[in-house]
DNA sequence: GCTTCCAGTGGGAGCGCTCCCAAAGCGCAC
DNA sequence: GTGCGCTTTGGGAGCGCTCCCACTGGAAGC
């Protein structure tokens, strides 16, 4: 290219002068709309090589109302909430999706008050053309900003209360009642929980699998003992669990971390896993294959989430009405249970 | 408010009337730019608060020739390089950096044709003020689309070649040296290598620093036995190792998951960690202290990676020029070595 | 008293695109 | 030859903001 090329981009007009169209032929050539015959279209394409010529989104973007762009934003107490690999795996199956859709992927971490306040202001500005809500807490402040949003918005998994009219979830019940059943057809009597949040509603939900199966088996659940979805704390609910019981056989952890953190004290208290104590976890992400030993898990699709999340939200946007979701745990079972 | 609030948003002009000024005034008050007279600026807040005016960033972009928006692109092989929870910690760190500068952070995963394709995209019509390139390997198309790029790049980690005018890196060399002389310094003398992809600059940067170090102490340095930065990859390493040099008594992998694949390995073959294999890996996430026994690593300070690279980046889109920046690594000494 | 200066103000021209709509061109049935 | 209906075309009015600039009037300086 010969070209002086200058500093700046040529805009559509300088693209129609070249072809020797009008700016409104320009455009439809550019965006593959009719009524454009075949040489104009051509002359078209052939000016937007010679020039250059890349269509500016920002103008785009205000002509049609429309941001080319969704959020994702994942609340939580602190921002260490997204160095959970959960998160990352969302994304791949998100970004995937709205790849396929022509959208781009805005990522709010809304674990600060700063956060918060970004995310809100993007709400009310319709600063993207909808977003995905996860990791919502009892009593979030994103619960009202989401109501309040002017674009679509899809939950990727329950918040606490009401269901919201679009989510995409995992079967958290159905996955923790798999996971404390087989550790009840091990022969395990004494099955302890280490939920998740209580807060939040994949914890609770869990919990309630947890105790379905244990009643279902005729057996007595435990009380929950909480731990926060980290490696420490279930080490720590793991301790507080030895002490109070010494006698628990098995024990559930809503999560692959806390499992590992279980793990972990089991094998410093001098036990052996699975023969002394069988512990499953919650995830089926690394750590559970690198986990000693390996982790007994309920395998969520994560990838998929995300994907759906997506998909859902690019439907929504394109003014349909899809239905909620709700996608299937299976357990994998390994060396821990 | 009894407004009728209609679904449109209120844009700046119904503010400006209501607030009995004009549309120039009640931007300035907005912006707060001098030249607006105390009971205009006041007069203008009542109309926003009333109205519950946002502005709409779509058009400011526009006219300002700024998006407010920076992307992280991350490249790679395929998508699932992601899944590194390195990536979520980066982005935690620079998450928190741009929020401070009001910009919004775009996530792109590089690391398939579509979504190379929708980079490159967006790199030519400035649909973002700056960018974040991770992950580059050799001849990555990344490199040449940054070289064309529209705006501002930073690089985070040193792509392979010469190094680019911005870029925050950590001590690699520096870190696997002091991970070698670490073993040296325990009596092992035969220690071996498992290296991350040699396509990369971290990968070879490591290398070169455990090669420096064996050869300062005198020993032979292993050959590069490569992974690809995967605990599988790390257990495989280590299997052709054990069957090649069955009298290995110390190994240094590039990654703490190839690391905790290797402390796998090790195990299933009876031998103990660290009494007759020690082990030390890089990067001190999660992982390194859910592994058994947990690991000795180089601890590298991966969300001040994140917030370093976003930092240098509102200073080249504030128009300053910045330099180059490399964070120190530090062994962090547990069980495994 | 006069100029000089400057904070304060509003008009208006963009930013680069989309899209409505009126007008033009053309084939075809009557 | 006329009228109808179709595709094709380009003019122009936005989208909602910023920012340049010309203008006003009062305070300060001489």
């Amino acid at each position: 290219m010969a070209e002086a090329a200058p500093r700046r981009h040529p805009t559509l007009d300088e693209v129609a002068e070249r072809a020797g169209v009008s700016r409104s032929v320009a455009s439809r050539a550019l965006n593959n709309a009719p009524h454009v015959s075949r040489a104009k279209r051509e002359a078209v394409e052939r000016a937007v090589r010679q020039l250059g010529y890349v269509p500016n989104p920002t103008a785009r973007a205000l002509a049609t109302r429309q941001t080319g762009a969704a959020a994702l934003i994942v609340s939580g107490e602190d921002p260490s909430i997204f160095a959970d690999p959960f998160f990352a795996r969302v994304i791949v199956g998100a970004s995937a999706a709205l790849d396929e859709a022509d959208l781009h992927l805005m990522l709010c971490l809304a674990a600060s008050d700063r956060g918060r306040k970004r995310v809100e202001e993007l709400l009310r500005s319709r600063g993207a053309d909808g977003v995905m809500l996860m990791a919502l807490r009892e009593d979030d402040p994103l619960t009202r900003m989401a109501d309040e949003a002017q674009m679509p918005v899809v939950f990727g998994g329950r918040p606490v209360g009401p269901a919201p009219r679009w989510y995409v979830d995992v079967d958290n019940v159905g996955g923790a009642r798999e996971a404390t059943e087989h550790l009840v057809s091990l022969g395990r009597r004494r099955v302890a929980v280490i939920c998740g949040r209580l807060d939040t509603e994949a914890g609770r939900a869990r919990y309630r699998g947890y105790r379905d199966a244990m009643l279902g088996a005729g057996l007595d659940p435990f009380p929950p003992l909480e731990g926060d979805f980290t490696e420490r704390s279930g080490a720590a609910a793991m301790t507080a669990l030895l002490a109070e019981h010494p006698d628990v056989d098995g024990v559930f952890a809503a999560k692959d971390n806390m499992a590992a953190g279980a793990l972990r004290t089991v094998r410093e208290a001098g036990r052996r896993v699975p023969a002394d104590v069988a512990v499953v976890g919650f995830d089926d992400l690394t750590v559970a294959r690198i986990a000693d030993p390996p982790l007994t898990t309920v395998h969520q699709p994560v990838e998929a989430l995300g994907r759906e999340m997506a998909r859902m939200l690019v439907a929504l946007v394109n003014g349909q009405d899809p239905t909620p979701l709700v996608l299937p745990t299976r357990l994998t079972v390994r060396a821990s249970a």
